[in-house]
DNA sequence: TTGTATGCGTTATCAC
DNA sequence: GTGATAACGCATACAA
């Protein structure tokens, strides 16, 4: 910890603390001369102020605090990063924490950031959790995002079926008819069903594939069934599965998208990279993390807000 | 900010402060009934301590800072990340900081953290910057990663060879002869040239191709020139770069491994999941965030670690 | 078994 | 222009 202080700065120069922090400060009322003594002799000794005095004279902080779940998965780690990111063009440091497997340890970490962290944004959540029991009497205002709505906290809802429609009418232009829907997401399932259903009259007939994970194994292990039930186009929920049935493909032969087209979920770099280029639906990662600086800005009573997803179109289509 | 304080608590309960402070900590010396008493409204109220005034009290922190440059880099963020979960593990939070591009705005970003944080990791620095000149009094601990070894700090040093050495052997084993290095990353090349010195008695010819980034547009446009060179086996700088030339081998018709054998570097989670999965020099990321995390806890005087890569084969050699 | 009093480093009010 | 001084919330040495 550092050692020099207003106190330390004040006496070497023989004026009061007050003085000290006048001139640091450039507040006026300090003879330019002393002024400029000062502010060389701080900067000679290296003073920094200390935050957690300021913030404790003050009551509030320049932190935010992330929850997630700690994931090795692109998309997670790039929407985590993005967010401290932007926050940081705010003036805001960033908290992270893991979510922890029970509430009773959430609680713990959300109270050890009291004094330090006025706003919490969960980017993860287990859904058997009652925000309501965990959260209560805490100090912080809390964000979920692409969670669920929870009364009483900011929800941010992202909305799949938007992306989705659009990849939908691509697949339609193609003269796809079977398509399908590969994975466990049951949020994905929600916007898939919701964006097929508008397309019903033109005579599409859609399948729901359900795999146990949503990983590259999955996708490699659905390609005997896409190619049993003929299908000509299948989303999958996650990019990642969707390379594991590229690689399906590419160790049978099957060229995509002549065969089937193949689109994914996430819009993981690597998608630009795959052979072919995967066409995906791009979560608005950027856009909600601009939201979620602009609450951590000003507090606001609890905000729901939803936002679209796109779709990416590239060669696997 | 929380307004349930000790104080508080100890109003409503009709005791003094340090009893409540003894009864919350589980102290000696309260009635077990008072004790009981206490937590139960404490409880109530939703007590949190106030990390800011802890401590400044007790001079000292729970953070760690982190100043990496923001990028979308799968493996940068993956160093990032994981670096967060271990430290997280031990009861540290981290603070992320993104490389501002000069040195003033450095200062002033590791000066706002001084209070609040005794250690600052560095996993990018500025070349051209002179530590000495910007961390000059500064109050933390800095620590350098996969950077240059300064004088007076911690330096953690990766050291490239071992890894690439080891993916030499197996190009021999695979009767390669003309072996190729592409990218612009300096301290890979040191790596390189090093592990193919030994090797000079086999008749081996090293390339070196000097591309001006290390990207996946660079990886495809080397494939004309790698072919040219009649290469049969090459190393790249990253993993991006080798899915650019897994690409254009892709739209050549280009067997790999069978007509090249291809190697990256970063073991970024794709690389299992390239056609064909790619053969890659991974970092040590976790070993070298496991030893910042024993530097965090207990500040030494200024350490040199070096850390080996190791080399992971998959399809691609 | 309980309470008083002090200080951590800032900021800001008020008085000189 | 400048300087005492009082908070902010917590921890603890020292009294009672």
């Amino acid at each position: 910890m550092n050692s020099v202080t207003l106190k330390k700065i004040a006496e070497l120069s023989g004026v009061s603390i007050r003085t000290v922090s006048r001139a640091l400060k450039n507040q006026p009322g300090v003879k330019p001369e002393l002024c400029s003594r000062i502010l060389e002799l701080a900067a000679h000794l290296g003073y920094t102020p200390n935050v957690a005095a300021r913030n404790l004279r003050l009551q509030r902080s320049s932190c935010v605090g992330i929850i997630s779940s700690f994931s090795e998965n692109h998309i997670t780690m790039r929407k985590v990063n993005d967010l401290q990111k932007q926050l940081e063009e705010h003036g805001f440091f960033s908290l992270l924490g893991i979510l922890p497997p029970n509430g009773a340890e959430l609680r713990i970490i959300l109270q050890e950031w009291a004094g330090m962290v006025n706003t919490v944004v969960f980017l993860n959540w287990d859904g058997r959790l009652q925000p309501s029991e965990i959260l209560q009497g805490l100090p912080q205002q809390f964000i979920f995002v692409d969670i669920r709505e929870f009364d009483g906290y900011h929800s941010l809802i992202i909305e799949r079926a938007s992306g989705i429609r659009e990849g939908v009418t691509q697949l339609l232009r193609r003269g796809r008819r079977r398509i399908a829907r590969c994975g466990n997401i049951t949020s994905r399932a929600r916007g898939f069903d919701l964006a097929l259903s508008e397309f019903t009259e033109r005579r599409v007939e859609h399948f729901y594939i359900q795999t146990s994970d949503s990983s590259f194994k999955n996708g490699m292990e659905v390609g005997p069934v896409l190619l049993e039930k003929n299908i000509d186009a299948v989303f999958f929920d996650t990019d990642r599965m969707a390379y594991g049935f590229l690689k399906f493909c590419w160790q049978n032969n099957i060229r995509v998208p002549d065969a089937i087209s193949v689109i994914g979920f996430d819009d993981d770099p690597w998608s630009g990279y795959a052979c072919p280029a995967l066409s995906t639906v791009a979560h608005p990662l950027i856009e909600v993390n601009r939201y979620i600086v602009q609450l951590a800005l000003q507090a606001e009573p609890p905000v729901r807000m939803e936002f679209s997803t796109r779709f990416i179109n590239r060669e696997s289509v």
